[in-house]
DNA sequence: TTAATAGTGTCTATGAGACAGTATCAA
DNA sequence: TTGATACTGTCTCATAGACACTATTAA
């Protein structure tokens, strides 16, 4: 690292950079995205509206972008190691009124039971809502809410040919747990017997035993053989529609 | 826009802000991407190093960063309107000697026909430069090996299932022509038949009638009915490997 | 006629979708 | 035994892949 100072080519005008994380969970069955209510303090933006868990870049503290969302979920929700894709950037000169800014957003995926929401850190409140209607009835702060279309686009698009859904449910988990998440997800029923081939097929999965108690009959429980990477199916779901 | 000043929180410090473009194209049926040498100027980072064309956002001038991304494939290459989407943000502490830096890349498909190399606006040279072996020999400036290498594999995966070579060959053109696009970004051969098939059922392309000239017997010129977006295909090439 | 490229027909195997059927548990 | 859920078998149909074939031009 060296000083500025000691070039002789000056450095321009610098945007303020964010870095912002769309958090998506799996709960009573129907998809839901974190937001939390943003501070009221002078001279915030947006004060009382929900936003998108993030804000900006700590050039002290974070080594990297992506440091710098694992920290802002932490934060949140106190889960260290979910699956993180970077969603994109956006920037421009009026998305906030402080100045030219860009967001650097990521987009997780969470087990529902493993998230405890956690308040503070400048938020006044920390909510899931679903992503149909409630969230973008919500007036939500900066252009947050073109940026949840984007990462629900995202998902809703990788769902049909790959194996997220497996990082919405905690392990072990069974098939027809499994199933529902990409039902949960793509809105609509897959058929059992082929969810279950295709599932089998890719050799992502690896069986740990049968689980009890959770309906009547036990289930071969399942985790991911490979934690850190989705698997990519060679067809999507329905070509028929 | 509103006076940093008038707000009471202070602003955190800022990252440098650039914008590096990925520019692809097909020379001699082999897939190439525009390198442009860094500066030679004292303070300037990686002098004479190959480098992705690019610069610090210019938060006077450009109203985005697409718009940015738009200028600085302009400057180079003369295009206007080519195929673009964004790449990914890379951001930490080390990338720049110059202090924590991010760039927000976006990838670019033009014909190689169109392309008008353009020296000047502070690079000493322009090149093409094959993706196999060559851009890796060299020793790129930055990051931006690693960031080639994102943009190879994020062109590769999605030729498989997209229509995006069609943005790599002037209209109008034939099915051959863009056959051949397909296997210089594949990388191997690709069935003819299955080939038309494929791209005719998908109802992307427009005839304008026959092209003659281009080879012993003249074949059908297309030409894409929306330019502004690629097709995506329900099945990928070659699920049998 | 020949060479070269454009374009088509046909066979086969794969595998998805649909759905009926069987297995295994609790109560 | 019943109900509920887990899991499997089977039929059909669409289509990708392979490859041989025909069509249309220039020379």
């Amino acid at each position: 690292m060296s000083d500025p100072s000691a070039h002789s080519i000056p450095m321009p005008a610098r945007p303020l950079a964010n870095v912002d994380v769309v958090i998506f969970s799996v709960l009573d069955d129907a998809l839901r995205v974190l937001l939390v209510r943003r501070p009221e303090a002078i001279g915030e933006p947006y004060p009382g509206r929900w936003a998108l868990p993030g804000g900006f870049v700590d050039v002290e503290r974070d080594r990297s972008l992506l440091d710098c969302a694992l920290r802002k979920l932490s934060e949140k929700t106190g889960v260290l190691a979910p699956y993180l894709e970077q969603l994109g950037c956006w920037g421009d000169a009026t998305r906030d009124p402080r100045g030219w800014s860009t967001t650097h957003v990521y987009f997780a995926l969470i087990p529902g039971a493993e998230v405890v929401l956690q308040g503070g850190g400048g938020v006044a409140d920390v909510a899931w809502l679903g992503v149909d209607s409630s969230a973008r009835a919500r007036r939500l702060a900066f252009d947050h809410a073109e940026i949840i279309d984007a990462a629900l686009e995202r998902l809703r698009g990788k769902v049909e040919y790959t194996s997220l859904p497996a990082f919405l449910v905690p392990e072990p988990f069974t098939l027809p747990q499994l199933q529902r998440m990409y039902e949960a997800v793509l809105g609509r029923r897959v058929d059992k017997s082929g969810f279950r081939t295709r599932m089998l097929a890719q050799d992502f999965l690896e069986p740990v035993g049968p689980i009890e108690g959770a309906s009547k009959r036990p289930a071969m429980g399942f985790r991911l053989k490979d934690r850190s990477r989705a698997t990519y199916f060679p067809r999507t779901f329905s070509p028929r529609g």
